[in-house]
DNA sequence: CGCACTTTTGAACAGAATCAAGTTTTGTGG
DNA sequence: CCACAAAACTTGATTCTGTTCAAAAGTGCG
């Protein structure tokens, strides 16, 4: 199994690293370990495992055995109905945890596909458990990383439910946004992993209305498009098409 | 504080009877815990809490104190944006466990209202947390809870995405017809808890657009409707509407 | 028993989907 | 490095689903 980080590389002020800068963000960093804790977490956590592009870094149906942190990449999941219609349920980047969905039925419920070369570490889930027994803090962390999965679905369920389509694709653009900013990048260029397709499965909407809506907001001066190249120019402008579209 | 069951009368059979009932199913059912589990589990479980139609069980916004346990009853919850759109998240009935989604900042994330006069069982987490530490299939269990409402809402996102007016309804009324079934209610005859406006934010629709396509059911032979009294008369068909529209 | 809330139904309208071309980009192999 | 095929994207015209606006009828709670 090729990785670019050897296991020996895997030490202390390795994760250390890792966290503080990419890949176990959501996992380790709020969960406030000690050196000792995290020693204890290094060791169950593999080396990283390389995701080329639109491969699968699990499938529905799969049994369940870990938790993915993305440590580099971008990937998708999506929840596919026995009918064959495919929805996007996430993007994941640098930091991410994947597979929580898993948890309940012992089997993966959606697939996850990189959209770009990946890379994850493994964190095997029974040991993990295991191990959250003799330190609280990352139990508890594991309880708040779900939860704000649940809390993210249900934003997602209020755009879903609520939004127009110019609306969704500002919301889109933000959340991207500032995401990319959490992770040290820039909030007002960006390049989507996606395609329209999958931008519109994600926000429930056909990729021709998605490619019309990114075509509008360049016509007036809100952003820049060249294929996936996405320059904000107008945040406020696009937070206000968010806001009930008043004004503008 | 009236409760319907003192303090005193949550002894082990109690709470066993409970269980298996109406209760703590959602909690308690599947983690195969031993008696002495459960009766450290029971010392942790407030005496039901009662909740009057219209009432909130909490509020988005207020500090997390507990989970709940849906003793008895019919309650919503929804997410409420800045620009004042509701979404209706979900509905729960006995069984269900709620405010999972307030681990995540400590404050709850949405408003929980009962729909009908309700009963719940309050579970304080902190103290829950520390429970599932010393018991291995209490804290898998919470993990199996939390995960199994993340695949509820993709399944909800896979709806909102994807599906017609017709499917999303003939989906709903499924849903709840099996929900009903499991806690050995009928399966075909049932009573709606919920306004149209409700089920419409919960669906994605507006309600007239509800209420015409329960009309159009009915017209159908599929469903009787009478106010919020609902038999269905052909759960095949229904099924048939949420695979694609092809036949019928 | 009455008033507010809920529901139904109709008619007109709007937004997004669908259908359809044509263009650009990307990835591959020669 | 270029040529070519496949995939992705854009844009337009049309259709259709669901919303909006409106009014009337039904229900139930106090």
């Amino acid at each position: 199994m090729l990785s670019p980080i050897p296991v020996h590389d895997i030490s202390l002020p390795h994760l250390r690293h890792a966290c503080s800068n990419c890949s176990l963000r959501e996992l380790c960093l709020p969960a406030g370990l000690t050196a000792e804790d995290m020693h204890a977490v290094e060791k169950l956590v593999t080396q990283g495992r390389p995701v080329k592009r639109g491969e699968a870094l699990y499938r529905a149906g799969e049994p369940f055995k870990a938790l993915y942190a993305v440590r580099l990449g971008f990937l998708k999941t999506s929840v596919i109905s026995p009918d064959g219609r495919e929805q996007v349920t996430g993007f994941h980047m640098s930091g991410d945890l994947m597979g929580m969905d898993a948890i309940s039925a012992d089997l993966h419920a959606c697939d996850a596909i990189a959209l770009e070369d990946s890379e994850v570490c493994e964190l095997p889930f029974t040991e993990m458990e295991t191990l959250s027994r003799q330190i609280p803090a990352l139990q508890h962390h594991f309880y708040k990383v779900m939860s704000r999965e649940i809390v993210r679905d249900h934003g997602v369920m209020l755009l879903l439910g609520n939004m127009k389509a110019e609306e969704r694709v500002a919301a889109f653009l933000l959340s991207l946004s500032t995401r990319f900013q959490l992770r040290g990048y820039s909030s007002t260029g960006f390049n989507l992993r996606m395609t329209r397709e999958e931008i519109g499965s994600y926000l429930g909407l056909k990729l021709e209305t998605v490619s019309r809506t990114l075509s509008k907001f360049q016509e007036q001066g809100l952003i820049k498009v060249h294929n996936r190249l996405i320059e904000l120019l107008d945040l406020a402008a696009l937070r206000q098409i968010i806001s009930n579209e008043q004004g503008g």
